[in-house]
RNA sequence: CGGGCUGUAGCGCAGUUUGGUUAGCGCGCUGCGUUCGGGACGCAGAGGUCGGCGGUUCAAAUCCGCCCAGCCCGACCA
């Protein structure tokens, strides 16, 4: 298992070097050959997997269904949209040969898919009859980046892209903030366990070719924000420069009214920040590949079948079993091993444990040991799930809420963007405080009413949400 | 793209200054045995184009030249 023996480096001690080593020894992704690439292996994966299954549901159960579009995109198809071509360019790798020869048009390898999926957008659409038109892909897509780190930012990563077309603007904008809200805030928060901030963005952080940007921000543990998902607004930008167009019921030809929505692997690097402690990782239990082990922690006539019929039984209950029978590895050893993956209950058995016809129940979440007897052992188990479910995101929230204040001039803004996040009226910030706080590093995370709920219209009495990002 | 650094076993490194038998160490790996309730121990093993090419020399991981790759710091970014 992990070749590495060495302690994690604690949290407040050295953050990114803590991620690095979480990253690694749970075992959940390493670099790749090629600069900036990523390999996920099995436990990450399983991880994504589970996330993948909970965003499709709900993507699904708001109508849109799945496509995919091809990877290679001809590269005058990025050259038709003024803004989009201006935000991507400088990102995007090109492929320039193919079977031995120079191609004739270099293809790009999509950075996203706006231009491609609405070249066949424009061939679909003919009448209102078409519309809504609400598509989503699972892909992966590349982007040239400086400076890259395992899920955070990597060269080529995995996500979902959702494309839509509606006949009329309140309709995208409805949409927009439905899969915002339904899609996007429910898992993050349901699934993941991440209390997570809503708004919209400002016109200098809004996607290239959007006329507005809806994004879900997360604060991890060190205080810094993480954008784990956004659903844009287009406008009719790509209509225009794609020729989308239906006839209306007065046979009026109109142009339409689109968003397009994504989130990707990068939400695995939020879940390690945002959940992670000095022991590795803890994972809620609806994204954990296994949500129970049971350990043996000595082999014996008795052990090996009674960890057997435990494991049935958790499995009948409907739960994520593992059974490590690994005797010939120290009973720590494992049992640390488990403990970095994030595993959320451990159920222990030994020969002093079925002397007793007890096991012993152990939780990840604050590592408490329990006996139980074995025929309450379900019971207990699917218990301490759901409360290690409630338990995250609790804790989560109640940390973000200490470093969030309320602050009135730009330089406490900064001062309290140092290690968490400053909530500054729209007022006093303007597009010059935004110049300012950027100075600092520190950027315009979204802006909402100051109840924290969406400001669906022009309004005036808005805050921003400022922070550090990653 | 500018500045700095590093390439030696799967991983982490020593050895290079001052060239000299068979290139070492820790972890990991394999086998056997003793262990096993929070990172076990003993014994025996396997594993190397010393980043690449060329040069100097009786002799190169070590000196010289060129090349390649990666990392860190700056400018840029979902």
């Amino acid at each position: 298992m992990a070749n590495d023996t060495a302690a994690l480096t604690p949290r407040a001690e050295d953050f990114p070097r803590w991620y690095q080593e979480v990253v690694a020894q749970a075992e959940m992704a390493e670099n790749g050959p090629v600069r900036g690439t990523m390999v996920i292996r099995p436990w990450g994966f399983g991880i994504w997997e589970l996330l993948q299954g909970e965003l499709d549901r709900r993507i699904k159960e708001a109508g849109a269904q799945n496509a995919y579009f091809p990877l290679f995109i001809p590269e005058q198809y990025l050259q038709l949209e003024a803004s989009h071509v201006e935000g991507f360019s400088p990102e995007l790798w090109v492929v320039t040969h193919g079977g031995g020869n120079r191609l004739e048009e270099p293809v790009v390898v999509r950075p996203t898919s706006e231009t491609v999926v609405n070249h066949f957008f424009a061939k679909w659409i003919q009448s209102h009859r078409d519309l809504p038109l609400l598509v989503n892909q699972w892909s992966n897509v590349a982007r040239w980046e400086m400076r890259t780190r395992l899920f955070l930012r990597t060269s080529e990563f995995l996500w979902q892209e959702g494309h839509t077309a509606h006949a009329s603007e309140a309709e995208a904008t409805e949409y927009a903030v439905r899969i915002l809200r339904d899609v996007y805030l429910d898992a993050m928060e349901r699934v993941m366990c991440v209390p997570t901030l809503i708004g919209h963005k400002t016109e200098r952080e809004r996607f290239a070719g959007a006329v507005r940007t809806w994004t879900c921000e997360g604060m991890m543990g060190d205080g810094k924000a993480l954008q784990l998902g956004t659903s844009h607004e287009l406008g009719t930008n790509f209509a225009k420069a794609f020729g989308i167009t239906f006839s209306d019921e007065q046979g009026a030809l109109r142009h339409v009214f689109q968003t397009s929505w994504g989130a990707s692997t990068r939400l695995i690097g939020g879940l390690i920040m945002v959940h992670g402690d000095d022991f590795g990782l803890r994972l809620p239990p609806a994204l954990a590949p296994s949500q129970v082990v049971v350990m043996v922690v000595r082999a014996d006539e008795s052990t090996g079948p009674a960890a057997a019929a435990i494991a049935a039984d958790l499995r009948g209950a409907g739960l994520r079993v593992s059974i490590d029978e690994r005797t010939g590895t120290s009973f720590g050893r494992r049992a640390i091993d488990w403990e970095r993956k994030g595993v959320p209950v451990r159920v222990e058995i030994g020969p002093r444990d079925l002397a007793q016809d007890s096991a012993v129940v152990v939780v990840r979440h604050d590592r408490s040991k329990n006996p139980v007897r074995l025929g309450g052992l379900v019971g207990a188990v699917t218990a301490a799930l759901d409360e290690t479910a409630e338990r995250l995101f609790a804790e989560a929230r109640a940390f973000r809420d200490t470093r969030i204040s309320e602050v009135a001039t730009l330089g406490e803004a900064i001062e309290v963007a140092a290690d968490g996040f400053a909530v500054v009226p729209l007022a006093t910030l303007g597009e010059a405080g935004e110049d300012a706080l950027a100075e600092s590093g520190v950027s315009v995370r979204c802006l909402q009413r100051p109840d924290g709920s969406l400001a669906e219209e022009a309004e005036e009495e808005l805050v921003a949400v400022v922070g550090k990002a990653y």
